[in-house]
RNA sequence: GCCCCCAUCGUCUAGUGGCCUAGGAUACUGGCCUCUCACGCCAGAGACACGGGUUCGAAUCCCGUUGGGGGCGCCA
């Protein structure tokens, strides 16, 4: 069985990266049938923040990310990483160093200035040190010449061995850091395939050492590349890339992030647009592009109207809730705000816009803009609104065809085209000079609505004229 | 500085030696539709980083240059 899993580390919200780390590790496993575990990778004591775990959390559900198993917590497998360490201590494949940080950061900056890799030396490597406070347990690197691997995308990557110094796998405290931490987890959580960012490909000859030093097979690694802003730097927390949940409260579907995030480095022919069951059918792993990809605003916002345009009402009215707060909902039914829903759907590219959009729809009482009725309303067609409103008792209103018949027959009789009456009638009907068409906004509001507001432009007018 | 990864329109991509006068999406421009705005439809402009090879033939294979990204922590 194929398992998969997501291990971020709490120390920030969600971005657009690592969601998409999170979702190709989702698709992988699920296109095989296997497992997607959630791990929180939380050895940082000083920056891991329980608000994070949360919010991180929230992302995934609000995604449909949803993990089979986990989630994990680092923190709370100390005594895990302990039986192993004393394992590979006892083996004589780890060694303590009692050098201090001070003096290692003195070393490093040594070599450094004369050109060469910084690393540790071995200082401690023979001395034979046992377990005492103020020291660090370091793995003992095996002399090869060289550490390779086989990666899924971009095949054989190979390391001279003399990049990797002995690196610490249990700090002074008795913590693990992040190398050991990783490969113990994946191990006992039986992780088969390791799909993370190409930043961590550097990070692999390390943790292959910590894998052969167990004498456990390592799993299949798949580095990714990375997300990039659209000026082409490094997209992450650290400056100041945007947490899902914003995206969110912007009004974007967690189908259009889904969408974009899987098309960001990856491709299916020239298909554009996937469902979430498309993509967990059609992914496959060794299809994604090897070259970072850079993350483009513009795209997602059209998706995302893709989107909102194409998904039926129904599934996009939970969605769209949370943003019609301000107006009275309890005097619509569920049917009218699916109709009004579809009427604006064409018309915009967030659930934000799509709810300013509905004002008119769903407020009892509209405020208009003096200056807007002024200048779409002028003196001349004051008379005509008076004489439409005088007759709407013989309109019928559940028909937008036999409406907009009609309405044209009298627009006709007034010696007018229905383009030169329409502006002032959508300015009284909603409040602004852009909306669905006419007919189709008069039959949702009914009669009593659209004579009333009529009525109240008109009285708002004679004020001013 | 050393090591690793990468390189097709502005951006995301299709392309895996001949189907490429390089396709799609997005953004942009023009037009159509039309009661406004969108949607939709049609058209246009726009890319194989550069230099060497290999080959009858290269966007596709190899080498170099340049450019971009990443790593070199008792961070993850």
């Amino acid at each position: 069985m194929i398992i998969t899993r997501f291990p971020p580390s709490p120390t920030g919200h969600l971005h657009l990266g690592g969601a998409r780390t999170a979702l190709f590790n989702y698709l992988f496993s699920k296109h095989h049938g296997g497992k997607f575990i959630l791990r929180f990778e939380d050895t940082d004591k000083e920056r891991s923040k329980d608000e994070y775990v949360e919010s991180i959390i929230s992302s995934l559900k609000w995604l449909g990310l949803e993990w089979d198993e986990g989630p994990y917590f680092q923190s709370k497998r100390f005594e895990i990483y302990q039986y192993y360490a004393q394992k590979l201590y006892e083996e004589g494949k780890a060694y303590y160093c009692e050098c201090s940080k001070e003096l290692l950061e003195a070393r490093k900056k040594e070599l450094q200035e004369r050109g060469l890799k910084p690393r540790y030396e071995g200082t401690c490597r023979e001395k034979g040190l046992s377990p005492g406070s103020g020291r660090a347990l370091r793995i003992k690197v095996p002399e090869v010449a060289e550490i390779l691997f086989e990666d899924l995308l971009r095949g054989k990557i190979v390391f001279p061995a003399d990049e990797v110094d002995d690196f610490i796998i249990l700090r002074s405290d008795g913590s693990p850091t992040y190398q050991f931490a990783v490969v113990i987890d994946d191990i006992t959580m039986k992780i088969t395939h390791v799909i993370r960012g190409d930043d961590h490909i550097s990070n692999t000859p390390k943790q292959l050492i910590i894998y052969q030093a167990l004498g456990v097979d390592p799993p299949s690694f798949a580095h990714i590349p990375m997300v990039l802003g659209p000026d082409g730097s490094r997209l992450s927390k650290r400056h100041g890339a945007k947490s899902i949940l914003e995206y969110k409260e912007e009004g974007y579907l967690p189908q259009t992030l889904i969408n974009y995030l899987a098309r960001l480095g990856w491709g299916y022919g020239d298909q554009e647009y996937f469902t979430m069951e498309e993509l967990i059918e059609k992914f496959d792993i060794k299809r994604v592009n090897l070259s970072p990809a850079r993350f483009d605003p513009e795209k997602l916002l059209a998706f995302n109207g893709y989107w909102i345009r194409t998904l039926g009402s129904k599934d996009i009215l939970p969605h769209l809730k949370p943003f019609l707060g301000d107006y009275p909902l309890y005097l619509y039914s569920e049917d009218y705000l699916l109709e009004i829903l579809e009427s604006i759907k064409p018309r915009v590219k967030t659930l934000k816009e799509m709810a300013e959009m509905m004002d008119f729809y769903l407020l009892e009482d509209l405020n208009y803009d003096e200056a807007l009725v002024k200048k779409f309303i002028p003196p001349k067609k004051v008379p005509i609104l008076k004489s439409f409103i005088e007759n709407l008792h013989l309109y019928d209103f559940s028909d937008e065809k036999s409406l907009e018949a009609q309405f044209r027959e009298f627009a006709d009789r007034e010696g007018l085209k229905l383009k030169e009456l329409a502006q002032a009638l959508r300015v009284a009907l909603t409040g602004k000079t852009i909306s669905p068409p006419l007919f189709e906004i008069m039959r949702h509001l009914g009669k009593d609505r659209v004579n009333q507001r009529i009525n109240k432009v008109l009285k708002l007018l004679e004020g001013v004229h």
